[in-house]
DNA sequence: GAACCGCGTTTCGATGAGTGAAACGTTCCG
DNA sequence: CGGAACGTTTCACTCATCGAAACGCGGTTC
């Protein structure tokens, strides 16, 4: 899929290069990358060793793999970063009282990206990773996002186009409208089965402290074994308190950190 | 800090703007990242834009912000991302015992660099993070890479300079070197307050499928609540058996996910 | 209110970094 | 042994990139 116009300027094509790597690939050729991103093999050899000489790629036996230096420059990302940690106590309390997958999760387009995971062995098996995202309209935390946080939810979603993970995903824009008034009545999220078959979830929204919904908290499970509307106090309380936290930390300095200690 | 050259290439360039955020850097303007890298007002102007159009950074009141696609990126880094998810459960095992900061951690030159933390609210409160780095002969897990992973561990860590962070911290070659021995010897390292006060930790090498030491786990708490010589025997066992999972997956096809659909 | 400053943004002609077709070197087939 | 598939190197042309200078704007000074 070279799709696209091929970008006039060398930066521009550089990182076109670092979007060639999608989701589970590992190495990557160097035929497939000028592939993927229709620049001339010379080219795209040309450009490759520099992102190699950065550190931003690591040359393997069978090609190029995404390297360290993205990881670090990853993990420096603010906005991310200070959500995070700041919503890291939450997570892990909510995950002591229940032993399930508490996740933290941001809208990203008509999408839920999960940017923090707390879970272990008892905890049901599940397919989502950090950095991994979702359809909106088959997740509990999605639905938060279609309802407050994405201008005109519904419709966007209905014209990204409702794809059908499980039998039981709303895929009818009538059917979402519903279930996104019940969000904005409720005030909370919920997902049954509707994203991994035999998975439910319940979700409650994070705000700035403009009463934005920004983020999400979810607990996910075995749909037997959990009882949503018993676990949803306790999702909405850890949101809410978190939300206060962000609102008290942006009023005075927010981002500054006191004793961060020099990281190199 | 303008320091070295300027890169002549224009990929270059633009990447060495990226790394002129360090740090705990939020937020900087276009002034000062013209002064980190060298670059005139102008041309650094042209490139920033590129670079928020691509999405590695983004636009703010007071200049420019590492941005979303860069955390992306990072979450795919596919060395970090394998090793990170086999260590996982281990990792939550070894909470769930002990209820302290379970660290994963790899070697990056004379730092230790944490891949992942798993701690609660009942944890001791410690400075380290993912994606932060720590001078490695004061750390427990850092000792293990002198004395298993780094080539010359010794010497390159004294030549790299023996930073004090604590009054405890080991900064005398001689004593290094026994201190690296007693590590060979017992196959653990210890942290006896020397990068924080009061903070202790036991670590234990995480073998690759040739017996190459490429990461370790720690347990990091109080110093008096911990009793280290009575938690080695549990991080040990967890690193074996995560060793062991390493080699076994390496064995048969390790890198393909067999379902892994076509990308796009 | 005029003169000044620091900062981001835009302009534009000269120029050398970047380009990519083609040739080359390997390795792995049948 | 001939050929296919891939990574690597070459090199003369050319167009994207460069950056000094000019501009615009908000704030501060006198």
């Amino acid at each position: 899929m070279s799709s696209a116009e091929i970008p006039r300027s060398v930066l521009a094509r550089g990182l076109r290069l670092l979007d060639a790597f999608r989701a589970d690939d590992v190495d990557l050729p160097l035929r497939v990358l000028a592939e993927r991103t229709g620049l001339p093999k010379a080219t795209a050899h040309r450009l490759l060793a520099e992102l190699v000489a950065w550190g931003g790629l690591e040359r393997t036996q069978g090609g190029y793999r995404l390297g360290m230096s993205l990881f670090l420059l990853g993990q420096r990302v603010p906005r991310h970063r200070e959500l995070r940690e700041a919503a890291l106590p939450y997570l892990e309390d909510l995950y002591e009282i229940t032993h399930e997958n508490v996740h933290l999760a941001v809208p990203s387009g008509t999408d839920t990206l999960f940017l923090e995971k707390v879970s272990g062995r008892r905890s049901t098996p599940i397919v989502s990773r950090v950095g991994g995202r979702l359809p909106a309209h088959c997740t509990a935390t999605g639905k938060l996002f279609l309802a407050f946080a994405v201008p005109d939810g519904l419709r966007t979603a209905c014209e990204a186009g409702l794809t059908r993970l499980t039998p039981r995903s709303i895929v009818m824009p009538g059917l979402l409208r519903a279930e996104l008034d019940r969000v904005v009545r409720q005030g909370h999220g919920i997902n049954h089965e509707e994203a991994e078959i035999g998975v439910s979830a319940v979700a409650a929204p994070v705000f700035d402290h403009r009463r934005q919904v920004i983020a999400a908290i979810s607990i996910t499970g075995w749909a037997q074994r959990l009882d949503l509307e018993r676990l949803a106090p306790a999702v909405r309380t850890a949101a809410s308190a978190l939300s206060r936290e962000l609102a008290r930390d942006s009023a005075n300095g927010t981002l500054r950190l006191p004793g961060s200690a020099g990281t190199t």
